[in-house]
RNA sequence: GCACCCGUAGCUCAGCUGGAUAGAGCGCUGCCCUCCGAAGGCAGAGGCCAGAGGUUCGAAUCCUCUCGGGUGCGCCA
């Protein structure tokens, strides 16, 4: 149930009313009609723009086409009122029973409330996290990881198909070096002295890969050449890597559907394949590309190379795909694996990078929509770093001394549901702040804790109902009486549950996941606000001792509240709690 | 030099395919509470939405330019 899209269709057919005898024209396109929770509830519960927008094709005046509306509309049960206002809006107030009816929605539907067809069964492949399989995941690939999961989630629940992919770059020079990292590691666990030089990854993570490998192969790759290690090696410690990686995505919460190897494109004609396609649309030559404006690398020299003509598909330059020594270049693969994706049939692609990789977005949209005559939309969106603080202190990382802060480190110290849900109170491409003291805090300044406080606090009417000899179950609060809801703190929760259904759908057309944590928090802060009036106002409590029937219709609006706040921190992936500890 | 992201209250940030008098938390000021319906409550001050043009009935939102911050820019993935 979502009362916005049913109001809509119903000013929708007002209109078409008004069609019918003759105040408007025929033939006017309802595209830009809006049904929307008004900035300021003095104004009422709604607001509709129709007036307005229709002003100009139907060759009328705003306030005219308005009150013709406000009278058809005013013949429907669901609207008290609808009065004209400012340069032609049209305001309705809503009858109680409208309210009443979402909280049983609500509960009638429970965790599949505010579900919508809106994906209509599309195929959609999320693409997150792709760290390279060369170490545990760090903070950054954190926030990338909880966005991507809570968007998919999001997707789902609108009613997408959705796929969770991770792409491992196990393709590049980068698992040579961590090979040849995991061999030294591998001489040490043999007793041997060695040295991490630049260019070698010195972590001690990979003491026990090396240990491991000792294990397995004895003393074979002693004294050896590289010729004779390096691929085993690369296979076996790129293995060990993304066993980490998934385990720390397990701690996380998080589960791929997919792992797609780079690898497994080469020398097997794919990346070929790809650009044979782009060849056919005649997007390939060979040239040479103008130096960068301004800054001139240093050993510029122009080179031919083999170039993508992305520049057809919105790209500033064409991207080269072979070097000049005639290797693919990154990007070859990249454009392979995107092919892949289309051909496999998805009706809509998301890429979730870092925002270092922010110069890559054009060049990815532009061979996606070669690859698929535009017919594949790819969305891409970036995460912004996150900036790790301890009692408001900044917490300084070094990579290349290998003592970076890691997934597990966040995890380890807050919990996979606090590291979640603090990853999404920012918007994506915002950086974020996440200090390890604060994000734990029990108090009003933390998100994650007021929502969560929300949830109990309802969870603990509930329990005293039922001490107390009170049924509380889902059937019997949704059979309540609720037509003496009518204080305004009980409708400006009510009306915020209401939203749900529409919020989601926003969220989920903007692949924005940010929007639902804001929501729960002003949920929580609604029901917190009914709470606390409850203190001085002891008619506004949830349990009215001796009066079961009262009792029932003010928790079933409660309970209501903690089925939207349960559903929406599922789709976040945070666990709500029964009661604070 | 070019591209992308960002610029909203003292601070950290929301702001819906363009909608009415631009919101929240912190901080600040004032009042209230000391009740396990605990882990505070209520109210108030505080804004040229970086700046200038443009489109529109209407712009924080869309377009152009300027300023400021971040990221990236062939043979690294």
């Amino acid at each position: 149930m979502n009362i916005y899209a049913d109001i809509r269709a119903l000013v929708v057919d007002a209109l078409n009313g008004l069609v019918a005898d003759g105040t408007l024209p025929e033939g006017l396109d309802y595209a830009n009609v809006s049904v929307e929770p008004p900035r300021d509830a003095a104004h009422g519960d709604m607001a509709t723009n129709a007036a307005m927008v229709l002003a100009k094709p139907a060759k009328k005046k705003p306030r005219d086409i308005a009150e013709a509306l406000a009278a058809k509309l005013g013949e429907d049960a669901r609207v008290d009122t609808a009065d004209v206002a400012g340069p032609g809006f049209l305001n309705l107030r809503l009858a109680p029973a409208v309210w009443a009816d979402v909280v049983k929605a609500a509960l009638e539907q429970g965790a599949s409330f505010g579900k919508s067809d809106m994906g209509q069964g599309k195929r959609i492949n999320v693409e997150f996290v792709s760290a390279n399989p060369t170490g545990p995941l760090h903070v950054g690939h954190t926030r990338g990881a909880v966005f991507g999961d809570a968007l998919a989630a999001l997707l789902d629940f609108a009613g997408y198909d959705v796929t969770r992919e991770y792409y491992i770059n196990d393709g590049g020079a980068q698992v040579d070096v961590l090979a040849r990292s995991v061999y030294l590691r591998y001489l040490e666990a043999h007793g041997q002295e060695v040295a991490f030089e630049d260019g070698t990854y010195p972590g001690d993570y990979l003491i026990a890969v090396g240990e491991a490998l000792k294990e397995k192969v004895g003393d074979a790759y002693v004294g050896q050449p590289e010729s004779v290690w390096l691929e085993e090696i690369r296979d076996y410690a790129t293995d060990k890597m993304m066993g980490l990686i998934r385990e720390d995505l397990a701690a996380l919460g998080v589960t791929m559907d997919e792992f797609y190897s780079e690898k497994s494109l080469y020398g097997t004609g794919r990346i070929e394949a790809a650009l044979a396609a782009l060849e056919s649309k005649g997007l390939i030559y060979e040239g040479v590309l103008e130096p960068p404006k301004g800054k001139k690398p240093e050993d510029w020299e122009p080179r031919e190379q083999t170039l993508f003509k992305s520049t057809e598909h919105g790209d500033d330059v064409d991207r080269p795909v072979k070097k000049s020594d005639g290797a693919w270049t990154y990007f070859a693969p990249d454009i392979a694996y995107h092919y892949d994706k289309v051909e496999r049939g998805f009706d809509a692609l998301i890429d979730v990078f870092g925002a270092d990789h922010g110069g890559y977005v054009k060049r990815m949209k532009a061979a996606v929509s070669a690859l698929s005559d535009g017919r594949v939309p790819l969305d891409i969106k970036l995460t912004q770093l996150v900036k790790l603080y301890k009692n408001g202190e900044p917490f300084k990382m070094s990579k290349r001394a290998g003592t970076f802060v890691t997934l597990r480190d966040v995890v380890d110290q807050v919990g996979p549901d606090v590291t979640r849900f603090v990853m999404l109170t920012r918007k994506n491409d915002a950086p974020l702040d996440f200090d390890f003291d604060k994000v734990l805090e029990q108090s009003k300044d933390n998100p994650v804790f007021y929502v969560q406080y929300a949830h109990a606090r309802v969870k603990s009417v509930l329990r005293k109902a039922d001490e107390a000899g009170i049924a509380v179950d889902d059937a019997t609060l949704m059979a309540a009486d609720l037509s003496d809801m009518l204080h305004p703190s009980e409708l400006a929760v009510a009306a915020k549950i209401a939203e749900w259904p529409r919020l989601l759908e926003i969220a989920a057309r903007t692949n924005e996941p940010h929007r639902v944590a804001f929501y729960l928090y002003d949920l929580a802060g609604l029901l917190h606000a009914l709470w606390n009036k409850g203190n001085e106002e002891t008619g506004l409590r949830f349990l009215q001792e001796g009066d079961p029937a009262t009792s029932q219709a003010k928790i079933a609006l409660a309970r209501a509240v903690t089925v939207v706040i349960s559903t929406g921190l599922g789709i976040l992936g945070v666990t709500p709690v029964e009661e604070m500890r």
